[in-house]
This record gives structure tokens, C-alpha cells and sequence, in this order.
DNA sequence: TTACAAGTCGGAATGATTACGATATACTTG
DNA sequence: CAAGTATATCGTAATCATTCCGACTTGTAA
């Protein structure tokens, strides 16, 4: 997801960009991993002294609603990185570092007729543990 | 998950049985799905005028911890259900009741070394969506 | 360059969760 | 079965993540 990119989504739907939304794709381009809103908080906050959790919050929606990020749920707390939506996968997520690698398998193509009568709205596959670097680390 | 297994497994780390504890595996017992503290307190209320949310969330984390709930991350807040470790399986989670249907396959048995170098402590398959019921209801 | 819609700030409000001192209860033992 | 004590609970305040809102600022189209 480059900058160029993002100011193309941005504007088709009357959004403008900001600095504080270029710092915020930089901050993710360079993350390769889920991060919390602290975490993306306190980034801006070098760059941007005086920043809003308002502004922090308010983008991520905004970015999550136009599909430029997701998000996952840890420990209660919501968690984001770039959607990397090219073609359907799960991630491995480092426990530590929050680092992510991807797997490309989907339970979902083995599901069958298994919940017949249910609507299948969304799912989820995760695998959490330790990235090799963080165990080296360790 | 019965009321005399819960004792016996309190009772072996030396913690006691008490009207309140009883009565939160009661309430898990005829759930049969996920519910937040807020189900569970509002519950409570009922049962025991004046209980306090810290005794909701003590006994939430003595049974996760003992193994006799289980939980999960949705929208940044936690849900418990009994936990039904007899084998290892995933659920469907309904959105709108919280009620689980058992999936039977399990995506880590096709895993092969796909995540050769990664250590694996976890991982969580879920399938979200209506279930009969409430497809109906809606 | 102006106008105005969209964005941001500062700070208060909300919702989930945790913490803690004072009091009550369960369970062991005499 | 009464007393003692470790555990549990209450009442309430604190904390953390998140949302909300009115006043002010900035980006962009014309």
C-alpha cells in the first residue's frame, strides 16, 4: 500500500491527506506487523508534539473502513497493520514483536457442508508464538 | 463441567466454594456459547443484589486460569464459555447470541513445516456468522 | 486567494477492567 | 459446634483503551 495509492482512495471519496496520514502509512509500510494504538501514538507523537488520540483513533477507523488496514483483537486490546488483501491468507503473529508471516492455507476450503443452516459471515485463523528473531532474543 | 468436578478442582488448590461461584458456573453451565462479564454481572445482580464487578471479573480469570472457562477477543472485549477441552476442536460463534457450534477440523494439522524456525504456542480458528435461530429472529 | 468542507486539538466522557482497604464467609481444627 | 484464619466479597476509586465534542486549523477546488 504506497502513499500514492492511498492519496487515490483518500480523495475518491472526499478525503483529504494529511501530514499526519502520510506519517501514519509510513509508520505501517515500515512495520510489517500488527501495532496498537499506543504504539502509532506514540510514533506520531515525535512528529507531531501535541497530537491527538482523537487524530490516532479517528484515522484508524478511517483507514480500516477503506480497507487499507486491518485488525485483530489481542488480549482485548485492537490491533492493526496493512491489509495486504492481493489474495486471501493468515498470518503467523510474533507474540513479542508483532511481526506477522503469512500461511497459506484456509480452513475455510475444508469446511464442506459442515455448518449448513449457519450464515458464514467472516473467520479467523491465527497462529501466535515466538518470530525466529525473538527467540534468539530470548 | 459440573458443579462437583469445579469444587473438587478449586478445593485441590485451596480456594473455596461459595454461593457466588456456584452460581457463575450455573450460569456458564446453561449458556452453551460466549458471554462477556456484563452477562455475567447483570446475571449476578439478580441472584446477588450489591455484587461487586470485582468478584465478576476475580472468578472470570480464577476459572480461566484453572481451565474451567475458556475465552476469546471479539470487538476488544473479552468472552468466556465453559471449557469443553474433551478433544481439541474450533466453533462457529454466532454475532448476534454468542452460541457455538463445534467445528470438527482444525487448520495446524495441515501446518506441515510451513512455520519451520517459528516456536508455536497457540492458535485460534473461528467462524463467525448467524446461526439458525437467529437468522430467523432477524 | 478565498471559501468551506474536512481535519485536528484539547480535554472531557464512556466502557471495560483492575486495584485495594475494610468487612464477611468458608473451611479446618480443637 | 465454636473459634481462628485464610480466602472471598464489597464498595469504591483508579486505570486503560476508546469515543465524543466544540473550537480552531488546514487542504483543496474554483
Amino acid at each position: 500500500m504506497s502513499i500514492d495509492n492511498t492519496v487515490k482512495i483518500l480523495q475518491n471519496k472526499g478525503y483529504k491527506m494529511t501530514h499526519r496520514r502520510n506519517e501514519i502509512i509510513s509508520y505501517f509500510s515500515e512495520s510489517d506487523g500488527y501495532r496498537t494504538a499506543k504504539n502509532l501514538y506514540e510514533h506520531m507523537e515525535d512528529k507531531f508534539p501535541g497530537i491527538s488520540y482523537d487524530t490516532v483513533y479517528r484515522n484508524l477507523h478511517l483507514f480500516h473502513d477503506l480497507n487499507i488496514l486491518e485488525s485483530t483483537s489481542l488480549n482485548a486490546e485492537k490491533h492493526f497493520r496493512l491489509n495486504c488483501s492481493d489474495h486471501h491468507h493468515h498470518h503467523f503473529i510474533c507474540s513479542t514483536c508483532g511481526k506477522t508471516k503469512k500461511i497459506n492455507i484456509c480452513p475455510m476450503d475444508d469446511i464442506g457442508n459442515m455448518l449448513k443452516g449457519y450464515t458464514i459471515d467472516d473467520h479467523k485463523f491465527e497462529v501466535y508464538g515466538l518470530c525466529p528473531d525473538c527467540q534468539k532474543a530470548s
